[in-house]
RNA sequence: GCCUCUGUAGCUCAGUCGGUAGAGCAGAGGACUGAAAAUCCUCGUGUCGGUGGUUCGAUUCCGCCCGGAGGCA
């Protein structure tokens, strides 16, 4: 089977992944496929540093708002969809561009994760939680480790996130979750895939981080955020709890100040970029790119080594 | 000018009756397979203002100098 390329750009956020993908687009007939846990939700815009119609140079966009606020999202249904999106660019003879900053969502379609069986069922996750609570993680960790022993060892004590869903998994499905992730390994991609990160000097991207912060606040992010207060979108929902928005819901509503709200958000978003540095780094398949030594968005014209290689890597496939 | 207080980690500070020091915050590293902008784990980064003296040994005691705060004038 010939596989299908697919170029990938992933990076901390603030790192001018949205500008590069657009601009790549652009010179390589691309389509965007979204891979960003938050830009998914409609109506949440300036928080999620999604870019405008006018942004994006009418380069066609696919996983930005594709749920409303109060629906639940899914790594699996993001795959999903995401796999059918790329499928579509591509028959319209287009090459498809994923960029985002969420490496789960990212991880599923490169390593083409096979989440079909497992399902997902709250009351039962409840009663779990409710079980670590009164009988302490320790208890639920044990419960893990005589159904599936292998991820047990991975995966700490207090993981009780982790160690819920492993437990769920084997419920539904009578196989260890281990045995799972096995068995999905053994599905090669169907993509021949180019991952380009872009990366920069830490300190310069938290300057870069705090700047984009206080310009969202300059573009109305607490009017955005009490317009889906009135809504009826509550800091409850996974969309909610989103960066620029939890804190701004805390400011609304009395419990800090908007100077304190913005510091909170500014530090969380900082090491929110950490994270993703952490989750990308372990990639060895990706070309990083440090920004502000190579990369200017004014001359993009594929003359940086490290892109060329890339693009090389796609052209050469003779697909496109 | 005099008096008092003060100078310890990036920040706020604790402490050592003399044996080269530790909290919080900030920060760093790691994990991650249906909530992932979520969640979980690990880690103290230091000319103890400078310089002389006393001492086996000074960040700690003493002198002087420099910086900061307050008081009296």
């Amino acid at each position: 089977m010939i596989q299908k390329p697919l170029i990938v750009i992933v990076g901390p956020t603030a790192a001018g992944k949205t500008g590069l993908s657009i601009e790549l687009a652009l010179e390589l007939e691309g389509e965007i496929v979204s891979a960003d846990s938050m830009q998914i939700y409609k109506y949440m815009d300036i928080g999620t540093a999604k870019p405008t119609p006018e942004e994006q140079k009418g380069i066609q966009h696919y996983l930005i708002d594709e749920v409303t606020p109060d629906q639940a999202f899914s790594v699996a249904r993001y795959k999903a969809l995401a796999d059918n999106y790329i499928e579509q660019i591509r028959s319209k003879g287009k090459l498809p561009v994923m960029v985002g900053g969420t490496g789960l969502y990212i991880d599923s379609t490169v390593r083409n994760i096979q989440f079909s069986e497992t399902v997902c069922d709250w009351d039962y996750r409840r009663y779990l939680h409710e079980t670590a609570q009164t009988k302490g993680n320790q208890y639920l960790h044990r419960m893990l480790e005589q159904v599936d022993p292998l991820t047990a060892h991975k995966l700490h004590v207090n993981d009780v996130r982790r160690i819920i869903r492993a437990l769920e998994v084997y419920r539904f499905t009578g196989i260890p979750m281990s045995k799972h992730q096995e068995e999905s390994l053994k599905q090669p991609s169907p993509y021949n895939i180019a991952m380009i990160g872009l990366t920069m000097d830490r300190a310069l991207l938290y300057e870069r981080i705090n700047a984009r912060v206080d310009l969202m606040l300059r573009q109305g992010l607490v009017d955005e955020v009490k317009k889906l207060m009135d809504m009826g979108y509550t800091e409850d929902m996974t969309s909610m709890k989103g960066l620029g928005y939890k804190e701004i819901i805390d400011y609304l509503k009395g419990k800090t100040t908007l100077e304190e709200a913005v510091e909170i958000l500014k530090r969380d978003t900082r090491r929110y970029a950490k994270r993703q540095l952490t989750w990308f780094r372990r990639n060895k398949n990706i070309y990083w790119i440090d920004v502000y030594d190579r990369y200017r968005p004014k001359d993009l014209d594929l003359s940086n080594e490290l892109l060329k290689k890339s693009v090389k890597h796609i052209v050469g496939t003779g697909v496109i």
